[in-house]
DNA sequence: AGAATAAAAGACTTTTTTATCTTTTTTTTA
DNA sequence: TAAAAAAAAGATAAAAAAGTCTTTTATTCT
């Protein structure tokens, strides 16, 4: 589905977005050890996104990376579409660079579909409202969450 | 998304499904020409896709590959299992190995939504049902088409 | 039986993705 | 103002995916 890039991006912005602030930024180091994620790697994917302002990052002691209050109402697309590209989510599922609606491969129409279902899921929810789940209840046990109890509860 | 190997795994299946049969069994050299593919990658997918019976083939002359009855009632979600592995309709869209419906991710529900309309799109139909499609009017200009008729009209 | 045809199999190369390491720049604070 | 902290940037390395080439095996037809 998505490159590897790309799940370790999504993962780290929603932990950032949860658990860092302006004023408590987080560092590679800290990230990557809470999300068991290649260090270096997740640095460079960071400033990625903190080049186009998808995440915000402050050089210097007491630096690190956070989401700014304009960076938590935006999206996921936005994150996944920096990483993997631009066509991800409107690129032909044979791959042939012709099909449009105009054009029609005989799965293009079934695939809209597909299409407006992740859309969806990356889309419809701002950064924010996927954040604050990892936090509520019924996510208790959930993978990020765990993550952060590891890293939270030494 | 999909990997080549499976975009062009997909586009040979419905390609063979729609030219070639029993008596009339295509190459590989003929296949890769038509799609416009790599002919002797196309070849070892071709075999992984033979080695399971997702697709017939028959050596010596007059022999290639076709679908039988049987191969044509099947589903491309087949195709797609056999050439990208079994869980690329499973996994986890942040990549967490622990995440299911009683551990899930803070994407785990609407990502469930999105999974049903692709498996919608690659099982819910057989491979006859798309294959046949290729032929019909309102698809008389799609990009299979297109190949076809490039290769049938010289 | 022998020649030709085409898939099957396996070794190999290139490219892309993933991952690592090193140096530089910026910022803070003592 | 010097030292330390941390991001930024860039060069390098390893692994995986994509693509190529060569040899072997099975089948058909003369």
């Amino acid at each position: 589905m998505f490159s590897k890039t790309c799940k370790y991006g999504l993962r780290a912005v929603l932990y950032l977005a949860s658990q860092a602030q302006e004023d408590h930024k987080l560092g590679v180091k800290q990230v990557a050890a809470a999300l068991e994620v290649p260090q270096p790697f997740l640095a460079k994917l960071l400033q990625q996104l903190a080049r186009v302002q998808i995440i915000s990052s402050a050089k210097g002691p007491n630096g690190g990376f956070y989401l700014s209050d304009k960076n938590l109402v935006a999206n996921l697309r936005q994150v996944v579409e920096c990483l993997d590209g631009p066509d991800v989510f409107s690129s032909c599922i044979l791959g042939l660079p012709s099909c449009s609606s105009a054009n029609p491969c005989p799965l293009h129409q079934q695939a809209v579909a597909y299409r407006n279902s992740l859309l969806d899921v990356m889309e419809r929810q701002t950064i924010r409202e996927v954040a604050q789940r990892i936090g509520a209840p019924e996510y208790a046990q959930s993978p990020l969450s765990l993550l952060i109890k590891k890293d939270n509860q030494p």
